[in-house]
DNA sequence: TAGATTGTTAATCGATTAACAATC
DNA sequence: TAGATTGTTAATCGATTAACAATC
């Protein structure tokens, strides 16, 4: 691996689409490398996931120089470098807070645990739920929430309880030292800056693929 | 209600950004009708939203002229009016595709039906589901997709199936018919333009909160 | 009327794409 | 070397915000 490199750009954090597309790089140059690629080019990279040549040229210069010209990119120093740049070098113990279907289907997920997160607390409001187990860990009351989280050390939660709750609980989370939320209730939450926050509105999406079916008739190929 | 109103902008769909605030203005919307408000200025609803003022106009005049100038939005009027522009003025069927851990909580899952998305119809692959019942409903086979999808007349698909299946369930989807998927499938899928697609990558998303986090720190408040 | 607020134009800001010298 | 491809600057495109005449 080439080492010194240039700094990335002075620090700023990237911006969101930038991220977004970090992350979708980082998925695909791992299915390269499950097919015993090696190296791969801007315009390959772009061609698998319908993005412009220069946009992954650019996005990926954000971060520092990991290119070669005449050659491309060598695929396993550049899936260590994201790692390294999205955090995803380590593993995350999150918290969950609400059991209901979602909550209980997102526990359940694979694709967090491929990618280093790992639920290890659950929490709820609901007495009935409270004390008893789901894959093995015990639901715990809110009260206990910033004793949990100091003591495991975690610093994302995933916030899966109704809209009403949502606030409130928010607020429990930032007094607790968490540091991230990642937000699935239908309503934006207020919290200092200090905290990152992802919200995944499902109405909101699709919402928008109903307005996009009812608009859209088309008939060239498109990636999406 | 005023009419007739002067025409949306020729007919060209709306940016991707205006759609996702429009969804977000509705909801909103709502909140302040249950709370007996009759109507609401740009600035009183960008409040709400941390979005700006102009930003709001801006977004509804769009499809239309739905303001009074010294009045502000006559709340019923415009969320009849956004209803009928996102498509939601009406009852949508879906077919789910993939009964995992993540499909079965997106059927039970009540956002959705709230806002009149209507799981119809469910398919798998595993021989195992196929014919057991969920919420009422018989699982059925992949093959009497294009049957199914026709007689109810479903033009919506919800596909929560694993990576490696779902572009071949996609161009299931697309030949039998379909108009729009909402995929939760951590891949991006190739289909003709006729055909919307909204993907929910879930570990795209919690990566770019384990990215925010580890970037982010800051002190001043702020809405997400 | 005076005050409030829209719809829209112009100004600003940011993101994407094209082009190309530098480099392997 | 000749061909390929990077990193980056300049050009383009689109989205956000400011400002204000028109309107109620």
């Amino acid at each position: 691996m080439r080492d010194p490199r240039r700094e990335p750009s002075g620090d700023r954090p990237a911006p969101n689409a930038v991220v977004g597309r970090v992350s979708l790089y980082l998925r695909q140059l791992e299915s390269f490398q499950s097919q015993g690629i090696l190296t791969v080019s801007s315009s390959q990279l772009g061609a698998a996931l319908a993005i412009n040549d220069a946009q992954v040229r650019k996005d990926l210069a954000f971060f520092g120089q990991f290119g070669y010209p005449g050659i491309g990119y060598r695929i396993d120093e550049l899936i260590t470098a994201l790692q390294r740049i999205l955090g995803i070098d380590r593993e995350w113990p999150l918290a969950l807070i609400g059991l209901g279907n979602l909550g209980r289907a997102l526990l359940k997920y694979r694709g967090f645990r491929n990618r280093g997160f790992r639920i290890v607390a659950l929490f709820d409001s609901d007495p009935h739920k409270i004390g008893s187990d789901f894959e093995g860990m015990t639901v715990r009351s809110l009260d206990t929430l910033a004793e949990v989280i100091v003591q495991q050390n975690i610093s994302l939660a995933v916030l899966s309880v109704p809209a009403e709750a949502a606030q409130h609980v928010a607020d429990q989370l930032v007094a607790s030292g968490i540091l991230g939320i990642f937000n699935f209730a239908p309503m934006p939450l207020i919290v200092p800056a200090s905290v990152s926050i992802v919200a995944v509105d499902l109405s909101v999406q699709l919402e928008h693929l109903a307005y996009k079916t009812q608009t859209t008739r088309g008939g060239i190929s498109f990636v999406g």
